[in-house]
DNA sequence: TGAAATCTGTTGAAAATTCAACAAAAGAGG
DNA sequence: CCTCTTTTGTTGAATTTTCAACAGATTTCA
């Protein structure tokens, strides 16, 4: 387990936590890291919801499929991200969403009943844990807030742009890569991709943005 | 305070909580009850998030508007439910939201960091208290969710029909309230107000739903 | 390196949404 | 009971999106 200290050390769940203790933790958590290639199954939609999932390596992509099969994708995560934990912690029995390997990754499973009840060893940071839990489900929320602040917008132009201004904030940069292909970022902008394609041209023709593959560039003073 | 021990007693955030120590507990945690009339405003967008909100009677909205003035109603939350709990847990500097009263209310305030730092007096309830912000916030996660669901359909028809669906199941009867009017539901459903009028006047003279102002009713087999 | 698969941009037609304006209906208040 | 206000339904035009089909680029991998 040491190989992925750098990474849980940064994983909100273990904040706070001091290494020699993480790694105690982890065996008292009866943590199981399990490799998924690109493209794999992480949790199933309609199983129960167990376990919570620490990205480690590679990402994964949450994803619902509404039953006349339109996909949307809810979010991204990386390394050190948590995945499907508010379903975990509020045992959902029917997982209304799916989660995929979006490349080759590793991907830790920690039940979240063994985070919830103390430890019959009696190591006293389940509070913590809690507390970590509690914290980033708050985040995860505002994230959750985001995706519908840029959603909400009505037309694909504006969507774009908000997803776009979003990035550029986040990385404080006018220059940013975002963590999609064009029909993921369709997706994610729940529009359809040949338009979003061709609004993506109409920017660059306006000299408001430039882009090649997943990275983007504000030009001006635009936003 | 005791008069309102029966709603704060349903209430996620006190869940576990026996009366007696919830009301101790209310005078540690500085709780303040306040009465909005309706429309008045209870969280003001761009402020700092410090205060959760518990609704006592009435009812409250939270909504997001953005620069172009376009109006989105994120929830809609009536008694014993909390109200921006996520943006204080995670002590957002700027709200991005702005909290309505949306009829005559009495809402409770309580500063999110008395819930979290342990208190002088030694009452040793906060630990449970903040299992039950990470069990509301596990469970405002998947709210949110489902309105991702709703919205991320592509047509008018589709989201409406997914939004009954859902309200439909929750109550387990063919036969339900909705708590928007039609302009409302228009902003929770994000599409145009007279072409939800338009799509609602389809599905009825199809057959498949009747309504009458906020009540609605689906008449067959149809789901 | 070459073939196959995937991704991206383009286009035009069909479908759906938005917008604006107005009329009918329902509700509030005196 | 009547008036004023708010809510809801209706319509047609303009705008936008979706859909389907295809071609050029790029990537994959044998």
């Amino acid at each position: 387990m040491k190989k992925y200290i750098e990474i849980l050390r940064k994983c909100p769940l273990f904040s706070g936590i001091e290494d020699g203790m993480l790694i105690a933790m982890l065996g008292c958590l009866d943590a199981r890291v399990i490799k998924y290639p690109k493209k794999t199954t992480v949790f199933e939609e309609g199983s129960a919801a167990r376990d919570i999932g620490i990205v480690l390596s590679g990402s994964a992509q949450i994803i619902r499929y509404d039953y006349s099969g339109n996909k949307s994708i809810i979010e991204e995560d990386g390394p050190s991200e948590l995945i499907c934990e508010a379903f975990a912690c509020a045992a959902v029995e029917h997982l209304p969403v799916i989660a995929v390997a979006s490349e080759d990754s590793e991907i830790m499973l920690v039940d979240c009943t063994h985070i919830l009840k103390t430890c019959h060893k009696g190591c006293g940071h389940h509070q913590r844990l809690i507390y970590n839990l509690m914290k980033d489900l708050a985040e995860k929320n505002i994230v959750y807030d985001k995706k519908i602040e840029v959603t909400s917008k009505r037309t694909t132009r504006e969507k774009l742009l908000a997803f776009l201004d979003a990035c550029s904030r986040e990385k404080g940069k006018r220059s940013f890569d975002i963590p999609f292909d064009r029909q993921e970022l369709a997706d994610y902008l729940e529009v359809d991709r040949s338009g979003l394609s061709t609004e993506i041209g109409k920017l660059v023709s306006e000299g408001i943005i430039k882009t090649k593959k997943r990275h983007f560039e504000f030009v001006s003073m635009a936003r």
